[in-house]
Parts: structure tokens; C-alpha cells; sequence
RNA sequence: UGAGCAGACUGUGCAGCCGCGGCAGCGAUUUCAGCUGACGAGGAAAGUCCGGGCAUCGCAGAGCAGGGUAACUGCUAACCGCAGCCGGGGGUGACCCCAGGGCAAGUGCAACAGAGAUGAGACUGCAUUGCAUCCGCACGUUUUCAUGAAGGAUGCAGUGUAACGGUGGAAAGGCGGGGUAAGAGCCCACCAGAGGAUACGAGAGUAUCCUGCUGUGUAAACCCUACCCGAUGCAACGCUGAUUGGUGUAUCAGGUCAUAACGUCUGCUCGGCGGAUCUGAUGCAAAGGCGGCUUGAGCGUUCCGGCGACAGAACGCCUAGAUAAAUGGCUGCACCCGUUCCGCUCCCUUCCGGGCGGCGGACAGGACAGAACCCGGCUUACAGGUCUGGUCACAUC
RNA sequence: GGCGCGAUAGCCAAGUGGUAAGGCAAUGGUCUGCAACACCGUGAUCACCAGUUCAAAUCUGGUUCGCGCCU
């Protein structure tokens, strides 16, 4: 991986799920946020849903081999998660190369030159709601 | 040929393209990045149910408490493990299963039902004694009445008994005969258990003889007997380490209390050690990094001892160490499989149709499951396949 | 990775071998002109599979699921 490091803090996961802009590749979903640094974070969630070790492991392999496939497309200074859905080890992993590389691809660019806003999520959040309702 | 038993092994293979992990080498060098090479998940890696290694803590010990195991002999570093053997149970058999010490040391519990539930009880009964009433009526006294009398029935009270009946998981050995007023191991034969003696065996135990001793079940109830066990777990532990608060801890200073309390040593007691507590100051610990981290009760072959588990000797080999966590993804071919589909062919049938028949092709599928300090076991999950050795049934010779 | 705890009616739950308490909810009835309140009823494979026992929610072993701790 050429311009990636891992993600692998709690926190980091916590704010991509509250503030990250997702899209949803058919049997996977990705969040994607700028980070200001001059390298991408990369990071996996393979829950317990999806099934035991042998299954969420090769779900890890699928996400990894589509990202490293469509990693020379993507724009720098990101974070990314990836989150496995429980039909991901049933299939072929082609499918979700070739939703990554067009799908995916084009969401993290929107992301990154700000086309596609990262707004925070109020539906877990009700005191920022009541605060807007204040504002109308 | 079919069914079934036990043991051992294996658990898809090959090629191409693209990748991953640490290691070694090359080149470069402050690092990062690069190239090459060999290596890179399991029989259960799982559950974390036992046992050990290893590490830290404590060490002034003793007793109690607590936990574990349970026929016997061995193997092992150790074991709730394994092997052999004994006893019991199941199967026609190969063979399989058993928490398999002691209620006959003591205590507890045994609902409902039942007469009675622990060494208990007297319901229905059986037998007998006394009293009362009635029946019976030879004979004696007698006008009648009444009284006595072999025997029988009913009721009441007492005595003996526990066979028979029903309840229950269990009713104080079972069954048959004798015996008795009726009965009872009261006596006898056989059987079951218990105790004792002798013989054999390393032992559990087995065989024979004697003794009338017969005192239910439950210890996966408390408990007793024998043996074993310090606690915590690699997030242990050692080194390094940024920021700030609470917490813990060490030292120093000051205040308060006082010989009883408190803290600690495993829960308690004795005993040992520390005076205790509050405030302030200083230092340390926790993110992360490195070590621990893979040469080990190791594996393979041969020989030898042992029925076997296992032990010994010689030679050879080095075989994963990740940390949001590598050991893969895709394609093609081969292999295996199919109450799927198509085609050809064979058999039965008049036809419809049928065949746990065969061949070829297409299609779908190929289990359970992923090391995390390391070993020895157990348990649980698992599509199939291979080999070896027994058993039963049928047929033929 | 390691250590520990739990599972009882739709929900909260008691239950130390002998008929599975109770409350809320649901539902049927009585009361009322109709309701509410009140009263009387109704409901459990004790997570699952084996074992010990005459008898298991309870005791023992295994499986499944859920939860907590290692600041």
C-alpha cells in the first residue's frame, strides 16, 4: 500500500460513523472523511454478524483487495472505513473490486474536493436538533 | 453379497496472473521505499474443562476452613489422562458403557398415597381368655318361671402374632417344607447379602468351607476414610516512555489520636511484621515501543525392553511468530459427489411407463473451521476418502 | 488472549430435591345505561441434551446464547 496506513483507534472509528459522508457499494458500505494529513487511513469493520473468524477474515481480504486495486485512483489525505455486510463472503470478490473502482472512486473524489458535505448526523445527537428548531 | 464393530491415516491437487507476513542476502543509507531467496494454520488451531512448564507476589510457620480425586496395578513432568486387569450392565457376536470407596461410624431427608416410613404400625385379619346377650337343649331341682350344661353366633375389653390384602421407589432377606392355638429364621433345604477361615494372585478379586448374623433408599445430602492442592496469570513480568486530572504507591515534613484499634502475610484463628490516620511536597506506575516469543517433556527412521500405555540407544532434521492482527484473491484444468437436466444404450412391459442399470455432456456443490506464551490430555464440530483386523446373516463349493 | 457471571409467562422476578409464589401487561366474566375502579377466572417443555435419584427448575457433565472485568 502505497499511500495508506492503517486505522486502528476507536475514536477514529467514532468519528467517521457520526460525521463521515457513506456510500454503499451493494454488499459493503464505506465513510469517508478528509483528514489533513498527506496520506490516506485505511480502516476495516468486520462485525460479529458476518459469522465466525474464517468468514469475517476473508471478508477483511476482499475489502483489502479491492482498495489496493483502486488505490492509484484515489485522491490523498483521507480516512476511509470500510464496513462488511454479512453477504460479503459469499461472493466474488470481483464484484466488489469493480464497485469500489467506480462507485467508490468517485465518492472519495466528491469528498475530497468538498462537493459532497460531511455533515454531522443529529439524528444521534437530539440536543443539536432542538438547538436548529431554536434557530427556525 | 449385505449389515455391523474396533483401530490407524488423510482431510482436494496442479498451473498462470496479482498480492501479504516476518527472516536472510544484495544495493542504497538518517529513515522510508526497492530486488532476490527459502519458509509461512489444524485435527480439531475451537470450547477454556483438567494437568504441567514459565513468570511475578508472599515466605515464620502451624492449625482449621476451602477445593479436587475415588475398585486395583502400572505409565507419565503431571493429570478428572492413558494402558492392562477386576467387578457390574448391554449386545446373537466382533465389541461397547460405568462419578465403580464408605448409609454395617454419626446426622439429615423420604412429598402424595398408605394401618404403618425407620429398627415403625395394628386397619382388614387369624388365634385365644374374661364378661354380657342370643341360639341350642340330653339330664337334675321344679306347678309355671328360673338356674346349671357339650357346642355355636354377635358385641365389648385384654393377650399373642405379623403370614395374607391393599399403598408405595422402598414395608426389615426371597421361595418351599416342617412346626404352631394362630403365627414368626422358631427349625430345615436352596438362593441373595454380611462376617470368619483356607488356597491362588502383585492387587482389586476368585474358589471352597463354616456361622442364622439379616440393621430400607439417598453420600452428583452433610459427612467419614485415603491421597493431592499457596495465589495470580504473557493484558504475567523486565526495560524505556509524552501530556494532564483522579487513583494507587514510596520517601520527607507538619497536625490529630493512642496501646486498643487498623493495615498486611490467602478466608479464619494463633502467631509474625508495620504505631495508625489526615494534609502538603517530590518521585514512580498506567497510551505507545522493545524484550518475553519460539530448540521443545520437539519431530522422523532404525534397533531393543515391555501384553500394553511407555521407556532406552543410535543417526538425521529445524519446521509460522502476526498485533485493526500475514499465511490470500481471481481464472483454467483434473479429481470426488448428485431422489438436478439432456443425449445414447441395456433390462422389464401389449401400451402408458418403470429400473439404489451403464456411458457421455451440462449445471450445482466439495465439510468443520484460522495460530496469539508453550506443551500433555479431555470435550465438542466435521463433506467425504483410504488401509488393517475381527463379527453376524444369506448363497455357492 | 485470559478470568468470571447468568438464562424461570409478553415484561419484572421469588423459588437450597416433593403441586413453580407474586406484581405489571393481555384476555374472559360479574358490576354499570356505557366506561373506569373493584372482584372472580385463564395461561410456563423452568434455554437445550444427557446422567444421579423413587422423584430434578434445583445436584453433576456437555452444548447454545447473553453479559461483565483485565483503570
Amino acid at each position: 500500500m502505497l499511500f495508506t496506513e492503517t486505522l486502528n483507534q476507536n475514536a477514529n472509528f467514532q468519528r467517521l460513523y457520526r460525521s463521515g459522508a457513506f456510500c454503499s457499494l451493494g454488499s459493503a458500505l464505506i465513510y469517508v472523511k478528509p483528514n489533513g494529513l498527506p496520506c490516506n487511513r485505511l480502516g476495516i469493520t468486520a462485525g460479529k454478524k458476518i459469522g465466525n473468524a474464517v468468514r469475517r477474515n476473508r471478508a477483511k481480504r476482499i475489502i483489502r483487495a479491492a482498495y489496493s486495486a483502486a488505490e492509484l485512483k484515489l485522491p490523498i489525505g483521507l480516512d476511509i472505513v470500510v464496513v462488511a455486510r454479512s453477504t460479503l463472503p459469499d461472493q466474488n470478490a470481483n464484484i466488489l473490486t469493480e464497485a469500489f473502482c467506480t462507485r467508490g472512486v468517485k465518492h472519495c473524489c466528491g469528498v475530497s474536493s468538498g462537493e459532497i458535505p460531511c455533515t454531522q448526523n443529529q439524528k444521534r445527537k437530539p440536543g443539536g436538533k432542538k438547538s436548529a428548531e431554536k434557530q427556525a
